[in-house]
DNA sequence: TATGAATGAGGCTTCATTCAT
DNA sequence: AATGAATGAAGCCTCATTCAT
């Protein structure tokens, strides 16, 4: 108990110093934050450290220089990202509706992580630069795939889906349908009103690429809901 | 004779010098080649008119500043790709077809203008700031949503589409699948691999937009091809 | 008349600028005394700028960076001093005389330039690292080697001195002798005193540095004076 | 036995840590090595600190400072060196050998001490600063003058020295050739080619240098060899 | 219409050093 | 005697932009 008291004595005076780990993630947090927001030549180092409970130099003392504080914020936005993925559990239901359960699922966590999507297109304009040279985000990639086509074999299997479907080329419309919602909301609403992003919008988008991918890939004879 | 007189007299001495439009033309490809290749802060107005045949001072001549001149490259880009677009035919066929045949334009205009796709990209990165300023662009943009329109009306009329179809999502459906194609190529490819960008990966990423596309207006009673 | 006025009062207002070699020189001059007092690491663009009629952004706009103005300033302090030496005319003199007023001008020239002696110090400490990329500054140190082989020539086939020298050797023991006075006087003066750097003294190591020099050619038979 | 114990000892467990005069040593080395590449302003600190077995934290906590800690090193290096050239025993020669053998060794001694004479290169870009601060290095350097002057006074006694001979002099002749030869080899080098670096060529220069400090002291009737 | 020279503001990074245990 | 974490000051350099002709 007095142990106890003089720990919490101890942050209560020196707060979330003395711990590496807490700074790291606070500065990372703050990383994403700014480069998510403006980009990777547009991100400052003084607005992320700004952004920090701790000072600009701990930022180089951490991460070296703001390229490879970049490349650890975006492991670290796949990182958060696809952990949340993984408590997704599929195995349970059959072929058809885990599949649209996963592009619903798709569709709404894209959605609700706009930094990560952001950092993925920042990526892109960079021509996927750091990401190429990061086998962490490589791995943690390759396992979304595993996952479906295990779904696409089950289906397969059971006759519902039809032979021979390649599991990245259905991740690629999965994605694409989830992935354009954001990153191109900014300009499609611009150019065509903010209808299609209202929360009833979303949801009949939704619904429909859900109905659209599982045509796809449903056999001959298996009508569409 | 007079047309050899016409170019030595536009070439003589200056060249393409003394043509106000020249250098505007000039410039602007300059631009959007360095904006595309890396956003807006990433764009040096130095790169920007080492690439050209005149002078940085030029620019800021022509253009007053970096944004007005970003403004301009954005508004060039969209005209030069639109203006693509209009010369597609499809009044004369019937309306399945008329659909099929824009979704794999699209897909294909969108893969031959990737300077374009990236130029939307990185307005997209700035929240659509500069676009949301730009009338022109957002007229050029509506027409095309008049355009699918008149095709779905079509279509429900001879009832091969199923009614109540909203041309802004379908829209926005055809516009994902061709847009992320040619956004996320780069970290799509460093993730998954080149198979899906080799001419036979784009056939079959092309084929099943269109299929899926079409699957998601047919009436119950059509069957998929 | 009037043209010349105009022109000094284009001169009066503006003075010196809007003359980029009179700016480049200015900068050269002060990077010169400032590399020579502090060292490559140790001398500050700030410092620099400041001894300068122009600001730290030019040096910038003329030279790139820091490097490259050192390796500008190392260049012009060679090419400074050997220009000097150009002047030197010992084809009229006698070998043995010749050789004498050459080891004696080159003390002298060596003692008053001090700058350039530390510039060349530097060089040392950093490998020759810079100079070693610079054609200009061999092409100006061969041609020294040339004219000494010609005194050594002529002073074979008068038989006043012994066959078989070697002038780069040569080179280098009147190098030795006149670059050390220069170069080690901070600590040789700290500890053995300041007897050798009066102007007395520094006349003793003169003639004595003549003295066997000239001792290490002559002929056996050629008494030394 | 008890030697193997007492290496067991003092590499047990923490090795040579708890024993701050080899901490002391440790860092020392690693600061002569590294000032003696880098210069004063050019070494890093954390360069230091990562040749040691120890952190950087123990400069500072030995030294004190940067400035302190190359005072140190360049007493250490002075200390390493002279204590070397005491072994030489030239009591029992006659004075033209002593001369000779003392010429040769010094040559030698400079050119197997490249670290020490970049010490007093950097010294002497600095003024001489440090040095000047050390009484135990004007001690040190003071016992060499004090030889010199020993043989001198034997040579000029036995009547094959000329009378008036500066030892403080003929120091500094057997200095400039032997330092210059070490100090300039970089520059010299670079401009001339490596030939007089090679074994053979250091030998002849190493031949003439003795051969002509030794011309510069004969009396006259004396003959060259 | 055109241009080479110039520039202030602000960006990223490094350095020796000290804090707190 | 020892140490990992932290830091302010200052360094180098880049950027969009304007001046003066």
């Amino acid at each position: 108990m007095p142990v106890r008291t003089e720990i919490q004595e101890g942050d209560r005076r020196s707060g979330w110093k003395q711990d590496p780990e807490a700074v790291r993630q606070d500065i990372l947090a703050a990383a994403i934050a700014e480069f998510a927001a403006n980009g990777l030549s547009g991100a400052r180092v003084d607005d992320i450290a700004a952004k920090t409970r701790t000072s600009k130099r701990m930022i180089y003392y951490y991460f070296g220089d703001k390229q490879r504080l970049y490349e650890h914020a975006l492991e670290d936005a796949y990182a958060q990202v696809r952990s949340g993925e993984e408590e997704l559990e599929l195995d349970h239901l059959p072929p058809e509706e885990a599949l649209a359960c996963l592009v619903g699922f798709t569709f709404d966590h894209h959605r609700s992580h706009p930094d990560f999507i952001r950092m993925v297109m920042i990526e892109n304009v960079h021509h996927a630069q750091t990401l190429e040279k990061s086998d962490m985000i490589r791995d943690l990639n390759v396992a979304a795939i595993d996952r479906l086509a295990e779904i696409c074999a089950r289906g397969e299997a059971a006759g519902v889906f039809r032979p021979g479907i390649n599991p990245t080329r259905l991740h690629w419309q999965i994605s694409a349908l989830s992935f354009f919602n954001v990153s191109n909301r900014p300009t499609f609403s611009a150019l065509f009103g903010n209808e299609l992003f209202t929360e009833q919008g979303q949801e009949a988008l939704r619904a429909e690429a859900v109905r659209i991918v599982l045509a796809g890939v449903m056999a001959d004879g298996e009508g569409q809901r």
